[in-house]
Formats: structure tokens, C-alpha cells, sequence
DNA sequence: AATTTATTTAGCTAATTTGCTAAATTGATT
DNA sequence: AATCAATTTAGCAAATTAGCTAAATAAATT
């Protein structure tokens, strides 16, 4: 389970615009460079790509966007593997996933809550 | 649906520690209850969360939590509603749940791309 | 061994955010 | 009308963030 701290940190990462849509490109294999050039029997990333390429989507010097995918990976939502010299970035679906259920589980505990309150009319 | 900026700005009021805190607890109701409007009884009025009462519950001045809440307002997270000179907060359930259901959604498409993937093995 | 490629770190500036106090506003009460 | 209570606005300072370029590092290629 997610603790307030990782939350905020979540929070925070996606709060910025270039980091947002990062995080939203990997999600959906916006920047479609994988990893299986090679072969693809091999133990491959789905939708990785590397710092680069991603940094080619902004107008922004590659440095500022690997300070960014920093702040997402240390907010646990991308994962980064170094292979050779090059850094493949996914996406991390199980925090987003947790992250998703902590707040369909305060919505359904506020209206259980709400519901109760209206039994009274 | 929520547009890019719209979720941006809610990710951009979450990631403060203090209003995420206030947002957590004017969800799961730990400063007090919202309104009943129905009931005619104003009494419970008195005991409903205002800008004062979570105010309280930090070591920052008036002004400052007020912004705050301002802010989490305009992210559309709470309902901040006038009464007399008192101005009751209320959480806003539909779009905490929408961006609940992003986030699933999100998550969901992931998977199916790379069990799509997969099949390739 | 030297060069190239991919990325990070360092150090700097500008912009933004977050806090404060004082003053203004709005509605209720005396 | 004067005062009180709840809240916001204004204006300021400190802290943080986000951008840049230049330099450093690490692995691959020549």
C-alpha cells in the first residue's frame, strides 16, 4: 500500500505539464521505440524507450528530461533498466493501478458515509 | 471527461503536503460533516466544516490555508459553498472518481498491449 | 587508445510556489 | 451605526522548481 509520502510524491511528478505527458506517452507507447530490434523471443519491454527519444518529443535540452524521467522513477511510476549504454523506460502499471484504487475506495467510503447520513430524512 | 490540463492541475494540488492532507480529510470527513441540507435542524451548521475549522488543524495562518483551499477548488477537488459569512467545504466524489477511472482505464489498455505482445513468444 | 553515443551531474538563473502580516470585504449581531 | 466573525486580497520574503550550458561518466565502436 501506497503511504501519504509516496502519494504526494505521485502528485507532485504528474503536477508538471512535460512530466505529465511523459509519463502519459510511455503509458500508451506514445514514443513506440522498443526494445526487441534484436529478437523479439527475448525477454522484451512492451512500449520501452529510451532517454533520447523521448527527449526528441520536447523542445526542452535533453539534460532537463532526464531530470524529469529522474523525478518519475524516484515517484515509483516509471521503471528505468540500463542495458549497454542506453536507459529503456516503461511504465510502472501497478503503482498507477494502486494509486486508482485508492481513490475509488475514498469515493465509495464517502457516499457509504453520505448514504448513512440521508437514512435520517 | 477530464482534458490534460484539468488533470494536471489536480496532480498539481495533491502534490503539497498540506493540501493533500486537507483534501484527505475533508474526504474521509476527519475535520467534520458537510452539510445536511435536507434536515432542518441548523444546528448542525455550527459543526460543519469552514475555512476555520480546518485552518485548526495546522500550523499555518488563516491566509495561508485559505489559498490553499482555493486552490483545490479550482481543481474542481472540493465544493466550497456560502452560507451566510461561513463558507462550508465539501469534497467533490465525480471527480476524484473520473480521475480513479483514468488511471484503471490507463492501466487496463497497458495490459492489453502487452499480453498482445506476448503472444509473439 | 581515441572517438562516439547515451546519460547524468554541477552550477547557475529565472520563474513559481509557499509562507507571512496587514488590510479589505462581506455578512451577522449588538 | 458600530462591531464582530469569517474569509479573501495584497504585497512581500524565502524556498523550491525548472530551465539552461558545460563538464563528467560509462559503455560501445572505430
Amino acid at each position: 500500500m501506497l503511504n501519504v509520502e509516496q502519494k504526494i510524491k505521485i502528485f507532485k511528478a504528474l503536477g508538471n505539464e512535460t512530466r505529465f505527458l511523459i509519463f502519459k506517452n510511455v503509458f500508451t507507447g506514445g514514443y513506440a521505440c522498443s526494445i526487441d530490434e534484436k529478437k523479439p523471443k527475448e525477454d522484451i519491454i512492451a512500449q520501452a524507450t529510451c532517454v533520447t527519444t523521448i527527449a526528441e518529443h520536447f523542445d526542452f535540452a535533453l539534460p532537463t528530461i532526464s531530470r524529469h524521467l529522474k523525478e518519475l522513477k524516484d515517484a515509483n511510476i516509471i521503471k528505468m533498466t540500463k542495458k549497454s549504454n542506453k536507459i529503456y523506460i516503461e511504465p510502472n502499471p501497478e503503482i498507477i493501478q494502486e494509486l486508482a484504487s485508492c481513490f475509488t475506495t475514498l469515493v465509495d467510503n464517502y457516499t457509504d458515509t453520505t448514504f448513512q447520513f440521508d437514512n435520517t430524512k
